[in-house]
DNA sequence: AGCCTAATGCTGTCTAGACAAGTATCTCCT
DNA sequence: AGGAGATACTTGTCTAGACAGCATTAGGCT
């Protein structure tokens, strides 16, 4: 368990277990941090940063000089940095599957191209493009859509796409995303795509554009659209600045 | 400025500032944080911190070992904790309007209904429900309905709702929203809502149902349809774990 | 009894310092 | 000249202690 990766990330885990395992009522009052510091033998800071966590979590909320308490049970709290299509499907206890319906190296060369303009290339730049119908179990469930910049992909085909996700092969060439910004529109569906999708055309979908960064470059511009009668989006969004860091919101796919 | 919410608030507006104002290139490296520590006498902790907040908006990103660097221009980093549609609306350079549909208190008897569920009330219990049309400038938006829990709220039909925010006029009965669970799917126009958005029917929009909490406590249910053609939302995610807080995701609505 | 005030304890913020782990650079040796 | 190792610097983590602001509680006064 306790790695080495953080004392604070310990704690955290040792706090959530005692909350979940002897199923604390909501609104059940935390020991104090001076406690708890004292019994996980830890500066406070270090316990206020575990404690951080578990409210960005929405685990635990606290109150001003009165103390944490035990959040109102609500959805899923604990995915959180979940964004691979695969992660999620494996955690939701389906089959991934995908179809590809295109691969290839595209030089892009119309400079207004919005390829170009999200991933920061230059006219003429070469894009690698991945095109793929993914599958739940046995139903189509989203059409995606990737472009990665060649120059930092160089290798990138020689991996295979069957065994791993893209991002794990975007990770061994040492650029894993680390966040991301996604647009979120609603769209109906054109004849092509409901085709693919088993629909019928112009049934509502959602459309998704991101692009993805890594030591704030972008490493990857996607658009997927997913079936609007098996997919809803999950945001959580905070209002306040709370604890240690500004702002805490989590976020991910849902079914 | 300087107002005593906090010294890492002061110290995170001074660098943000510098940033802008002197335009510095992205990819340009930050004087190092004890650097920072000395130029605004402040402690090294103080201005990790200052610097974990510009990090959250995504104006910088770090590199262990390395140095803080100013991150590529994305889209309107600023806005983080924005939630209220006045207040985006304001900020959009719109005027926010507003058609009232329905208002009144009710009392819900059916024990199966999701507005009980979300709000945690037993059957019986009395919400006070609002409906609205929301404009932008002279353009439907959103057909806005929301509901409260009288009991927190028992004067709230006292306020004006012309002239204050449905969150203004929580915040002062001491329940101002500080994090909330949004579900965005896309959907359909029926006849109804298509004439009020003033779409036809079929048209595509986004359904939006969100619970939002006050220290733990559900305070509000609320579903909003956008109009799909006028509307995206904006995600901001984050994959992994940085600096001091656990993970940080902004968000935001955008026309 | 009821009200006001002071004491207490808690979270929130900040300081000053230390060590660990990783990167970049410089120096020395071959 | 080129490579390898030592070194200095940077971020990331943690500690111990201090003070401010706020909420609750207990005590004392009317």
């Amino acid at each position: 368990m306790s790695k080495n990766a953080g004392v604070y990330l310990d704690i955290a885990d040792a706090i959530r277990r005692d909350i979940v395992s002897q199923e604390l009522a909501p609104h059940t009052r935390l020991p104090s941090e001076p406690e708890l510091a004292v019994k996980y033998r830890a500066a406070r800071a270090t316990v206020r940063r575990a404690l951080a966590k578990l409210q960005d979590e929405g685990l635990i909320y606290s109150r001003q000089a009165v103390g944490s308490f035990v959040a109102e049970p609500r959805v899923e709290q604990d995915l959180d940095h979940l964004t691979s299509f695969t992660e999620f499907m494996v955690y939701r206890g389906m089959k991934p599957g995908s179809r590809l319906i295109e691969t290839g190296t595209q030089e892009v060369t119309d400079p207004e191209s919005p390829i170009l303009h999200y991933l920061g290339l230059r006219a003429g730049a070469k894009v690698l493009h991945i095109r793929r119908l993914r599958l739940g179990g046995r139903e189509p469930l989203v059409i995606a859509s990737t472009w990665l910049p060649e120059a930092r992909f160089p290798d990138f085909w020689q991996h295979d796409l069957a065994s791993k996700s893209v991002y794990e092969i975007m990770g061994e060439s040492g650029h894993k995303p680390t966040d991301a910004i996604q647009t979120i529109e609603s769209v109906t569906l054109n004849e092509v795509d409901a085709k693919l999708l088993a629909l019928s055309t112009g049934a509502p979908a959602l459309r998704i554009c991101r692009v993805a960064y890594a030591s704030g470059l972008p490493v990857e511009y996607a658009i997927d659209l997913y079936r609007g009668d098996r997919t809803k989006f999950r945001v959580r969004l905070g209002v306040l600045e709370k604890r240690l860091s500004a702002q805490i919101h989590s976020e991910q796919i849902a079914i």
